[in-house]
DNA sequence: TTAAATGCAAAGAATTTGCATAACA
DNA sequence: TGTTATGCAAATTCTTTGCATTTAA
């Protein structure tokens, strides 16, 4: 147990967001400047083989991490980018399905959902009006 | 109408597996030596932009190019990166919900859906088994 | 002939690695 | 005291960008 690593857990679990590896290291930093982020990722990669965090992608930006009891789904919108949490619950039928069909054991939280919030479809929808008149 | 571009969209029609920009660069390559990846890069974005091609992430590699009409989900394995293509009707129980639940209009194929295939879980289980005993 | 597309090289973002030093047990 | 972790810098991987030159309509 070392202090980037007691640091690091430390903020995993004061807040319970999903953060960047940068923005963990920003936190850390800002109580002991020069733990440096090679450290930062060498942990969390060490935590997660524990089974302690999981990171997930929820965009073309860098990964997220949080504790693995936090883990949940994400609906994402790729247009503004918005981000919903969703409950498990929404995966129960393809869960099955997949299990059922092909005898995999998903995992819907590593990877977001992305799509088209209801706001971002009602522009996509004025603009095709307006194209097309 | 240029040569990189005819022969990109040329290989994107003749075989219609998905391709990194990588791997379609090598192929037209193979035919234009000095066509450059970034020409390759520039294409596909524009002609993501309309509408004929889409990429979608499978993995923590680079993302994959495909025609739009050829567009379908994924199941990959975390673990030996097996790929299964799945129909859309497996996500219609998650659209249904995403909608009435959120409004949002979600592209289940843009991200695979990660988890263990069967032979993974079975090695993880075995694995399992023995450190417990 | 003029706007658009290209090639090259360099920049950028996110992450990983090599290696000498430092900290823990 | 010997393994394990760290800091730093450099390397990697994937993708984007700047800019001078070429190409196509």
């Amino acid at each position: 147990m070392t202090t980037p690593r007691r640091l690091l857990v430390r903020c995993l679990f004061e807040a319970s967001g999903h953060r960047t590896a940068e923005e963990l290291a920003a936190e850390i930093q800002a109580r002991a400047p020069d733990i440096s982020i090679s450290t930062v990722y060498r942990n969390l990669e060490e935590l997660e083989r524990l089974g302690v965090v999981v990171h997930s992608h929820l965009g073309h930006g860098p990964a997220t991490y949080h504790l693995a009891t936090a883990a949940h789904g994400h609906l994402v919108c790729r247009k503004c980018e918005i981000q919903v949490e969703i409950a498990d619950g929404f995966f129960a039928d393809l869960r099955r399905r997949a299990i059922a069909d092909f005898g995999f054991a998903i995992d819907p939280r590593h990877f977001a959902v992305i799509g088209l919030c209801a706001t971002c479809q009602a522009a996509a929808d004025d603009l095709g009006d307006f194209t097309a008149g």
